[in-house]
DNA sequence: ATATATAAAGACCTTTATATCCTTTATTGG
DNA sequence: CCAATAAAGGATATAAAGGTCTTTATATAT
């Protein structure tokens, strides 16, 4: 197991892999982006479905349709996505399970697993879903393998 | 989905349970254990049968049997209860799903996100079994709720 | 030796994550 | 309007995680 769920890794490859590909105005099909970010298609198409009511990415049926981001949403965290799939606790929860975290009644691991989690946290809303366009049209990054 | 899994969880509360239940010499059976912790008597049963069986904790059958940690395993850090669970992959393995995280075809997230898993590995390899003995005894420290 | 306490082991069951497939709906170009 | 295209939605399948139960093996005390 990662930090992140395989449907939250999926759907941050996926997002990424849109917003590069789509930044002249046009939209991308399922097929390509499957294909791009070595993801199973259908199980994808779910994930994006659930992005796109979630309104982090938008999309468009019929021919010429498919999906792409709004420059706004180019904006907006890769925490945003984390947290549409995952929910927050990778963010916000205990370390070793405890129902809550917190301070007053800290588990052993409290000080320091806070530090990495919000360092987690930090990263996260700091990287914005089209940091990585130029890097991605050169090629220096990649989505797949 | 946190960091580590409810096993990995449950695993590492029971393993600090035990340390210090039984720096004396004394061994803390099953039930205590789930109990103090708060989880699933059977479930945590398989778990400990598990690290024993890979010498992380030790056990005894019997009458005034049960589970406890030889000293030597105090100083042993909780990364290798993690990696004995969940395996390396949180430790290792691409925060967005890539087969392999390298340097040479990284992901966008490579470089920032290799920090705070090294931070994390960091912090489980520095932190050992034993270390919160004390603090669990005086209670300053809690493992349940 | 026998009875008893306790973990080990193995067979199950349940829920959640992951994945596929098929039908429906919306959009477009002709 | 029509045919083609592409996403949305729903039903279902499979695998993995999480959890329970029963039986067996082993240690101890009497
Ligand atoms: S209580 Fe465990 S991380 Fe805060
Ligand atoms: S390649 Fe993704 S974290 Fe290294």
């Amino acid at each position: 197991m990662g930090v992140f769920s395989k449907t939250c890794e999926y759907g941050i490859r996926a997002v990424l892999y849109i917003a590069h590909r789509t930044i002249d105005g046009s939209r991308v099909g399922i097929k390509e982006i499957a294909a791009e970010i070595d993801s199973p298609e259908s199980f994808l198409a779910k994930i994006l479905q659930d992005l796109s009511r979630k309104g982090l990415i938008q999309s468009m049926k019929g021919p010429n349709g498919g999906f792409y981001v709004e420059a706004e949403n180019l904006q907006r965290p890769l925490a945003d996505i984390v947290t549409a799939i995952d929910g927050e606790e990778v963010f916000s929860g205990c370390g070793m399970g405890l129902t809550h975290c917190s301070e007053k009644n800290p588990c052993p691991l409290h000080k320091e697993f806070k530090k990495v989690r919000n360092q987690l946290a930090h990263m996260m809303n700091t990287t914005t879903i089209g940091q990585f366009n130029k890097e991605l049209l050169k090629g220096s990054v990649t989505l797949r393998k």
